[in-house]
DNA sequence: AAGCAAAACATACGCTGCGTATGTCAAATT
DNA sequence: AATTTGACATACGCAGCGTATGTTTTGCTT
């Protein structure tokens, strides 16, 4: 195999870890370029000839945690039965996930500030287009009403994220994410159809 | 009255008018301090002491955008007789002001980037309050289950946003509100008492 | 196998922009 | 009227991003 490859592979690998541990930890703006690659035992040129500029680090940083929070909800989802508890189950692990300082810091805050709306991203924030997907599945099965499903999972994903800012925030996060889990659920229980409702 | 007061709030007033400006169009980072305070017939001396530093100027000029839509949402919800049409209209005047490039920008998008949560803001988010305050109210009416008001309260205003944001983004505005308006109605739905649901 | 071309990365430079330290002038106090 | 206070301007230093240039290793060609 290409040593050139594998080298540069394995380069672009460290960049990116380093920057996760450096945006989630002094936030995009107050990270410096200088420090961040020579934590991965690299220089700026390295930085400039992978990924463009600053911003194109943290797309690529933004990219990567993005599909690990998607495997995540994927594993978690797939642990219940039923689909409509699934769909909670993958609410509250958002929830939960969002509470982690490179999620937050990196993906909800200042990626949104810095690259523009999330689902414009190369990634097209998977989180949003996997909800979206059981969501239509939901309908099919007539446990939903036939609401829009970008709209609906839009609207989820949104509330998640501003229930992890106020966990975050919190002196106690367990007391309140119990509060944030149970409102969230109420919340989407406004989308089940009449017949459907226990 | 003393001069001296007079000019400095005067001067306060340019200078948080022309960040507004500044801040909307070029967002916090690529707002250029100099620029800005020229355009207000200042200098920086003039913001460094009023203001502390950049970080400053965006708290002021946040603080008076929320105060603004606070304002703008009172009227609106103070039109409907019925509590509950107040609180869905209220919902949806914050998805229509949140297309405002000021507010998008500024208040949804620089703001928690830069300073943090903004329930931990000195305005303390008052379109927060102001729907907090309008659950608890709908709640001792029986209209809603005893749901924890700021649970509810953030995760509405959490849709909201993510709703102005990808009604921003997208080709088609006034489709998109429309959809995400009746999205935002099924969910607030879900917080409704059996009894009252018609 | 040897030389060549290309690419990955390092080094060096310039420029912008924030924050601060110092200066200045008007206004309020006495 | 003199003095002091304070609002703002001017001047400086420093950090950091992006780019232009240099260097070395790799892979291909003949």
């Amino acid at each position: 195999m290409n040593k050139r490859a594998t080298t540069m592979a394995d380069n672009r690998a460290r960049l990116i870890s380093a920057a996760r541990k450096a945006f989630a930890e002094k936030g995009y703006a107050a990270a410096s370029m200088d420090e961040l690659t020579a934590a991965a035992g690299l220089t700026r040129g390295a930085l400039y000839h992978n990924f463009g500029d600053k911003r194109g680090l943290l797309a690529a940083v933004v990219d990567q945690i993005d599909s690990d929070m998607a495997q995540r909800a994927q594993q978690i989802a797939a642990a219940e039965t039923d689909s409509w508890q699934g769909l909670l189950a993958e609410g509250a692990a958002y929830i939960r996930m969002a509470l982690e300082p490179e999620v937050q810091r990196i993906v909800l805050l200042d990626g949104p500030a810095v690259l523009g709306d999330p689902s414009q991203w190369p990634s097209q924030s998977s989180c949003l287009q996997a909800t979206r997907q059981k969501l239509e599945l939901l309908i099919t099965q007539g446990v939903l009403k036939p609401v829009d499903t970008e709209a609906a999972a839009r609207l989820l994903s949104g509330a998640a994220l501003n229930a992890a800012l106020w966990i975050a925030a919190s002196a106690s996060p367990e007391a309140v994410t119990a509060k944030a889990v149970e409102a969230f659920r109420m919340l989407a229980s406004g989308l089940l159809a009449p017949s459907a409702i226990k």
